[in-house]
DNA sequence: GTCTATACCTAGATAGAC
DNA sequence: GTCTATCTAGGTATAGAC
């Protein structure tokens, strides 16, 4: 199938990128596993960064949309903790990005995403625990969502249902969730 | 003072690697800096890869003697916390290399350093749970230490009292301390 | 211990034919 | 849409003078 091309790039790109890293894969490695040229690439991305940040955008979107859509201020009880199971399962959804992401953090920065992810961790923290929470409760927030991420990449090997009930209970706790 | 070049060398390296990410760094940079040549450097370090290495490895040879100066086994009630704290203020007086780690996870693997640093994790599991903690206590372990080096890295603006408080107290809780 | 000079490579990127 | 050919910039690293 013609066309398709772009989305074939994006897949051995990502899976590269995976695998051993982003600064790691050269855009000759991405074509020559694919059998096309180097320049060819060039048809379909006007640059490397623009190739990355196609691969990361889809996670960075979702993200943001998953704060947009829920009513702003602080989660009732129980509602907290329901919010922190979706979360978790958007980050297993797109856990090949989310170990892009946690394993070149550096990424962001220079991919002019940085931005992004700090305001959506801010508005993600303020639906948790309300607006303008103490740096206590920021620093407990960092924890808990700092840690689900990283559990979506240490733990991908295992089962969903095992991960997320005991990444979502200890980030709970971490909030001190009731 | 002659022969404390390498000394220097290290410095600036690692004030440019905390700013602008490691693999972001040219020893072009480095050496203009110090107004040496790029060659000058080659006389101190066998390798870029040898330079990286040495500004990590203090950490890492820190994190190890912290498992090995302590009894093996399990935690008692109440030893788990100040195991996390002790563990904290390592993590924070090396917080510049911290960020470098966190902000570039991928690099203790191109150094050989991450099998290390596993095995680091393993054992430091083992003092907070007991020798072959369920995987779910794992999970809870991963959110609690991650979350913990990711506060050293976010917060490095605050006081440490107040970080380590409460990075302390989210990371316990994750554990599900008493 | 530090310099000049340079070799060598690989990367990302472009021009223009087909 | 993909190719060949090529450019340029930057990187790591070495040889040899001082």
């Amino acid at each position: 199938m013609p066309g398709d091309t772009k989305a074939r790039i994006q897949e051995v790109a990502r899976e590269l990128f995976v695998r051993q890293g982003v600064q790691n894969t050269s855009l000759r490695q991405i074509s020559e596993r694919l059998g096309i040229t180097k320049p060819a690439l060039y048809y379909h991305f006007a640059s490397r960064e623009d190739l990355v940040r196609s691969i990361l955008q889809p996670l960075v979107d979702d993200l943001e949309r998953f704060v947009d859509t829920r009513p702003p201020g602080e989660a009732r009880a129980g509602e907290a903790r329901a919010l922190l199971e979706d979360c978790f399962e958007l980050m297993w959804r797109h856990r090949e990005v989310t170990t892009m992401i946690v394993r070149e953090l550096s990424l962001l920065g220079t991919l002019d995403l940085g931005e992004r992810v700090f305001a959506w961790q801010r508005r993600m923290i303020a639906l948790l625990l309300g607006p303008d929470p103490t740096p206590e409760l920021q620093i407990r927030a960092t924890v808990a969502l700092g840690g689900m991420s990283d559990c979506t990449v240490e733990y991908a090997h295992l089962p969903v249902a095992q991960v997320k009930r005991a990444a979502v209970e200890a980030a709970a706790a971490a909030l001190a969730l009731p």
